[in-house]
DNA sequence: CCTATTTAGTAAGCATGCTTACTATTAATA
DNA sequence: TATTAATAGTAAGCATGCTTACTAAATAGG
């Protein structure tokens, strides 16, 4: 087997060639927020207040990896952790204004750049690939 | 668009899901060698001798990225930095005797964890899923 | 009620995987 | 040939993304 036919060098070379644009696209617009910084915000403006392995689970991360993604965010100024009365062991994080701002001015980049990350192939081989992928992490 | 469509976030998906596949596999052998540590060797073993350029470019990675990869290959005894005559800038890579030997106990697994890494795909969807994912790269 | 297990988060450690900046060397060009 | 540009590799810095180990707190089972 080539190492061209196999699907883990094959990932890797799309996982490389997305975050590429993603960062790229950031860039033009004049942020550097990574697409996981983009994740964990668009899933916390989704749901209101999460818990911090509530955002794991959600966006699949491991949650020592969320750990530092919130620390990250927090320090932009971007989320706030709050105590959570209700288990002390927890912390509930929620959008600051300027997250909720910044978060706006992300979304419909991170829309349109999708297209970007697949620009090679047509819009019926777009959808086949969604498809297959979601398949392949189900 | 929901998050479960975007590309960019199934092909975290797969990456995340193709190294945890690699890992484990990897680990049932009792080996802690890593996906990148394997390209890097087999580009090596493929071309006999190789300047790190080389090796980055033919497997598409940054040459920082590569320069650390060669370290620690070295530092495990299984790849060798020379000076090329040729070219006092650049060093030529080679695998050692023990790193031709770890990397003939590898390349069976590697070459069987790609069914894996796809098995929630049938033989007909993994073909195609090679074929799209080829083109987006391409 | 008390103990054992599970869970939330952090800490430390390691390997990617990139960026920019730098040195040394080679290639191109005026 | 003298200068400029390009290239090979390293270094430092940062953000993933995991692991194991730890603390604190909540839950389950007896």
């Amino acid at each position: 087997m080539s190492y061209y036919e196999m699907p883990g060098h094959l990932i890797r070379r799309l996982s490389q060639q997305s975050n590429q644009v993603f960062q790229d696209e950031m860039k033009r617009i004049g942020s550097d927020v990574t697409s996981v910084q983009f994740a964990a915000m668009q899933a916390i403006d989704l749901h209101g207040e999460m818990e911090q392995s509530q955002i794991a689970q959600s966006i699949h991360y491991d949650k020592a990896t969320i750990g530092g993604v919130i620390d990250r965010l927090e320090k932009r100024g971007w989320v706030e952790r709050k105590a959570n009365p209700k288990d002390r062991r927890a912390k509930l994080v929620t959008l600051t204004k300027e997250g909720r701002q910044a978060l706006e001015v992300f979304t419909p980049v991170v829309k349109e750049l999708q297209d970007q990350v697949v620009v090679n192939l047509s819009s019926e081989e777009r959808a086949l690939f969604i498809k297959l992928a979601q398949k392949i992490v189900s």
